[in-house]
DNA sequence: CATTAGTTAGTTAATATACACTAACTTTTT
DNA sequence: AAAAAGTTAGTGTATATTAACTAACTAATG
């Protein structure tokens, strides 16, 4: 990741801003001037494409995704708390930021653009293999139930997270997202303690 | 549901087929034509616009859903077991209509349109109705575990099964569904059973 | 220190391409 | 002969991007 100027943050802001209330197909060159008050070739001052400007919008989810992880490991928790943790931070971390959702699950958006698509690929599986490796360790230790794989667990977990904030997303995101995420937190608890 | 011409059914199938194996984005006239044989305005005599197509796409999953609700119901299985045939038939079916994940699972697309946007959340509503039915039912005869809401639970279900519907996709349909959709079933035959 | 040269960030106008759709005419079918 | 189903040639609109130019600031040089 290279430094980015004001400038670019800003364009990569608003960006964001423009994918979370109107979608992905709206962040055009003409909306993403009149939203900076400048014209539309002056973008290209600050970056060579369009494509590139997703990609440093992907970069920053990345980025964001990278911190939460670290963030986790290190707390003393036992995994199964470990792991209800992230899920609550995850669905915090959407609720906050609701473009992020936008991008990384509506895949159709990139189907021509390797670059892109393979990006979000990434960003997704570096997610579920952290949820494995956790779900992993708390059979280790005893704190999740070893009668189900970890991969299916993990296929589990995220696929009915992914599936509240789908539902969240199709809303408008009027749906309260952290009031049915505590609904699906405590039932997962339920299913996956030991 | 209007009777249809052999044309019309055939410019809805190959339409299925565009967005199966290209992305509803290249769903365009142009394309639909070139694979139809025929020139773009010769189209609209059989359709006065390209929404009017899509909604006969939509309508023809309906259609889809419905039959497959109706021939569940009716077959003296537990309702546990009534579930997880359920959850077979629809990796069945969208094993053999990858289309319908496309457009389903993209609701992104038709963000503007309204009419078309309603028409998938109506799809995707009515199928978790149809879980939360089944379930509900599981729950009375003692088929299906109590101490979690029925809401939950098809929260959980459906949404791991759209999970792995997904990944699917992503790969380009490479991955093998029934396979995932197997291993996936047997967890959730072990985690839902009373 | 003043001039020269270069850079940065912007402008307006234009370009190429893709899209859904239409008008007017022709062929095919009944 | 009339209706249905096709054609070619075009429209208007949207899109990302490029061309040509300019104002304001910064660094280099005589």
């Amino acid at each position: 990741m290279q430094e980015l100027t004001i400038r670019q943050k800003q364009i990569i802001d608003i960006s964001i801003n423009i994918i979370s209330e109107r979608g992905i197909r709206n962040l055009t060159m003409k909306n993403l001037s009149s939203e900076l008050g400048i014209s539309e070739p002056a973008i290209y001052r600050h970056f060579e494409s369009k494509q590139k400007i997703l990609i440093a919008v992907l970069d920053s989810f990345k980025h964001q995704n990278k911190l939460i992880n670290e963030n986790i490991q290190n707390n003393g928790e036992t995994s199964f708390q470990n792991l209800i943790s992230v899920i609550e931070m995850i669905i915090k971390k959407l609720n906050n930021n609701p473009a992020m959702s936008a991008v990384i699950f509506s895949e159709e958006t990139f189907q021509n653009q390797s670059e892109l698509s393979g990006m979000v690929m990434n960003i997704m599986n570096s997610t579920i293999g952290f949820f494995t490796n956790i779900i992993g360790r708390g059979q280790k230790d005893g704190s999740i139930r070893s009668d189900i794989g970890k991969d299916e667990l993990s296929v589990i977990v995220l696929g009915s997270v992914r599936h509240i904030v789908t539902v969240w997303r199709l809303s408008g995101f009027k749906v309260d997202l952290n009031k049915s995420g505590e609904k699906l937190i405590k039932s997962l608890e339920v299913m996956i303690a030991a």
